[in-house]
DNA sequence: TTGAAAGCGCTAACAC
DNA sequence: GTGTTAGCGCTTTCAA
């Protein structure tokens, strides 16, 4: 049996101070009203018997949260994993609650955590839509109830929306013209779902640097699907069941990029032996171990970080909304230790 | 500017309906008081309206929150994100909300958490302890307070506490015994402080592996230290001054064997060629890419599943109060693609 | 089966 | 500087 202490509240400090429990709400937050020595006063007390103000009664007399709800599709994945950390540390640095919520690229999960975070009037809500979100009148409603929303990476096609994302339309660009100067020309890319712009950005970069070096594009080695290593796995297993093989796969995501390895490695294929890989992601793989895949690398700080200081700022201006997008670099790092890993 | 409906509250729904918020109430969680018709009726209009309730002011008047806090150390590193994301899966199917916060590894950010989860009046707590805790009455303040307490993998030192581990010391011991039985004789553990049961115990696994096999410990070639890839990164180094090289280490962690991997290449030691490592973490590589080091494997899910369930357990019974141990089994994964790799 | 009254613990607005 | 009053939106008695 637990003993269980009432916790203490801001009426029991008045009444051993002989002040008003107002006088005792603002000394706590600091409030210029309240004089330096009550507030000394009233803080040693507090400190002493432990006192925790009550979050949700003082969200509720306020009206704010302070909080902002972060909604990813996954966590256990190196690029949103870090994306989350990066989130998590620019919000304490800024004094926001964070509250997480993880759609397993589950469009209904998604809604229903929306709903919960609406529910908990948070103030604003960074989203990284899931693979198959296509109903977005959610994200209308939230709009419509003066909630902030910041999009982060992942993004639907909708107008009037702020986001955080990267250039993806050039770095698939950059790599495909990699590959090609590197003297590439069966180039295949498994692609993303176009219904989510890093789909179809990584697409159409891919489309242009094929058509500004006039490689021809063959149908058979342009996918389009989700974002898993089993999307991966399928595609390629799907491209090898037509013959031709690829000398060169650009990959939407790590994960897809994965996939492919293995459906390769099952046929005896070797990475990159017999195909070179290049896919989206953060490169934050240990500098001394070799790496399978070339990178298009995507700052997971960066966009963090971006994000919640978008947020942060929209949540400080209530008055004046304008959508704003941040689109950052990315940067192609090249497995030159490829060669490296044959001779470990 | 943004157009801001006011949230509809009980009170909207009840004078459009003619009843008392107190019906609304009811009838929205499904009470037995309330007639099915009018139920039904007051669902639909609060489906057509977009009601969402105020969970700070339902959480208040019931005082309960429905959330458990999950306080960890790191997100961005495989072993919690998988963690993270099994506590995620079982809180969702319980209808239990997480509200997960980091710690950096900073005890100093462990305390301002717990304190704002208590604020925030959670039900229970699960922790997974920094490296550096050693203030452990923060966490007799948790359990006087009634909010339960679990914690995960990480335990600190005291008596009458609920977790849920794996059997360190077994999988430390496992990990030397096959060295040994390899023929290794020089063998290091790249340990972790002794304050914290994964580094105590794991430490005397290999200490009653070595005692047993009468391989003599060399105290060069024992460390106690972070988790952190730099801590490994500096032990190795520590140990490569001194002259003399093992064949053969067990890392405390993952990223400490990466950090051991790191220190290694950059004075053209091979890993696993020259020096052999085995780490404990969950070994969710793919199984087609080579792994540089052994595993202790840790099952996450596992993990993550049970803290949830023992914190609900307890949750829904506030009478009855017996610490819980939970202790999962670990399995031995040898790279045995380590000589595949050199083919690659 | 329904509802009126009271209150969860706090803050905002305005007096004093 | 400090306190009074009112109320945030909901649930919980308990009476009708």
């Amino acid at each position: 049996m637990v003993k269980k202490t009432q916790p203490i509240k801001l009426e029991d400090l008045a009444k051993q101070l002989n002040v008003s429990k107002v006088t005792i709400s603002k000394a706590l937050r600091g409030h210029p009203d309240i004089s330096y020595s009550t507030t000394e006063k009233v803080k040693a007390l507090a400190e002493e018997l432990g006192y925790m103000p009550n979050i949700m009664a003082r969200n509720l007399s306020s009206r704010r949260s302070n909080t902002i709800g972060l909604v990813v599709p996954k966590i256990a994945h190196v690029f949103f994993a870090s994306i989350i950390e990066a989130v998590y540390d620019a919000a304490f640095e800024n004094n926001y609650e964070i509250v997480l919520t993880v759609s397993q690229e589950q469009a209904y999960r998604e809604r229903k955590h929306i709903l919960s975070l609406l529910s908990m009037r948070v103030d604003g809500l960074i989203i990284s839509i899931t693979e198959e979100t296509t109903d977005l009148s959610i994200f209308e409603k939230v709009m419509s109830h003066g909630v902030r929303l910041v999009f982060l990476d992942r993004v639907p096609n909708m107008p009037n929306i702020s986001s955080v994302t990267v250039n993806d339309r050039v770095g698939a660009f950059t790599a495909i013209e990699y590959a090609i100067k590197k003297g590439y020309k069966k180039i295949a890319h498994i692609g993303g779902y176009h219904n989510i712009n890093i789909g179809r950005e990584r697409f159409q970069g891919f489309r242009e640097a094929m058509s500004k070096y006039k490689i021809p594009i063959k149908s058979e080695w342009v996918t389009e699907g989700g974002f898993s290593e089993e999307d991966g796995y399928n595609a390629f297993h799907e491209i090898y069941k037509k013959g031709d093989l690829p000398e060169y796969i650009l990959a939407v995501t790590y994960p897809v990029a994965l996939g492919i390895y293995n459906a390769a490695a099952e046929k005896g294929i070797s990475i990159p032996g017999d195909i070179e890989i290049t896919c989206f992601g953060s490169n934050t793989f240990n500098k001394n171990i070799p790496s399978f895949f070339n990178f298009v690398n995507q700052s997971t700080k960066e966009l963090g970080t971006q994000a919640v200081k978008m947020m942060i700022e929209q949540i400080n201006n209530p008055k004046d909304f304008n959508p704003q997008k941040i689109v950052l670099d990315t940067e192609l790092f090249i497995a030159d230790n490829l060669s490296q890993r044959i001779a470990l």
